[in-house]
DNA sequence: CTGTGTGCAAAGGGTTTGCAAGTAC
DNA sequence: GTACTTGCAAACCCTTTGCACACAG
């Protein structure tokens, strides 16, 4: 069995084309995506059953949504630790200015830092805005 | 003349009533606030008159938009360092699970991290999840 | 066969645009 | 008076919902 349909099947879902096929973009390209990005890779899909599709692996933690400080929800695969109930979504996210690609920056976690203490933290993300390797600065240092 | 009215003949904007009801409720509520918040303290104002103004004062550098992950655009006044071609939001946002308000935590400075050699950072936010103090946590500690 | 998933149409909500009337300066 | 602002209507996304048909198991 292809290793994306295991995923749906340990997952309770159906094996769809639909679903076999929004996983294995999502695996090949390692950015995260919006669904336009996605519609544009799928131009067979209907767009109704995008939605839908990304809906239900964000309910069963197969992907979250990636915030990139866009406005703009985007989509990535979840890594391993995430399950249904809890998104365990804790690394940083990079926004390039110029291409607008959004990518997960593993190698960045969330250092100690003095919070108010009158508030409860359960989760820090950290947004990252810049330029990517393929994009030239605009204010070169 | 009023401290709101300097901040728009400053910027080289028009006294209005609506600009100037605008920069007085941003700046009694510390919170940011989304379109529809601003919406509803305003009923008098015209919706598309709100977006209008809000977007003349991003790009004046009056008001920034806080991303606080939950994909809806809120608005805070800047701080003073901002201008029209650079916005200096290096902050942390706090964004409350509870009642979904939105704050900015000005203590909260971003630590040295080892980002990936390839990417050029411009500016690096931080995105709280949790509970105010105002709303008990779901979780105690 | 049964329940899940899909596709189409339509509705919903937030935001932007065009244009004429109103207003700050 | 002139240019900037506003207000209304309409358009424009993006996203969700309803319902009948199709399909995976």
């Amino acid at each position: 069995m292809k290793d994306t349909a295991k995923i749906l099947k340990e997952n309770g879902l159906r094996v769809t084309p639909t679903r076999l096929q929004l996983l294995d973009i999502m695996h090949a390209k390692k950015e995260a995506m919006s669904s336009q990005d996605l519609e544009m890779e799928m131009p067979d899909a209907d767009r109704i059953t995008l939605y839908r599709t990304l809906k239900t692996f964000e309910d069963k933690g197969i992907v979250h949504q990636a915030v990139d400080g866009t406005n703009k929800t985007k989509y990535a695969l979840c890594v391993d630790n995430c399950d249904a109930h809890h998104h365990h979504d804790n690394h940083a996210h990079f926004h390039c200015a110029r291409c607008g690609m959004t990518t997960c920056v593993e190698n960045v976690s969330l250092p100690k830092m003095d919070f108010p203490s009158d508030l409860v933290i359960t989760q820090a993300s950290i947004i990252l805005h810049g330029y990517c390797a393929k994009c030239p600065s605009y204010f070169p240092k």
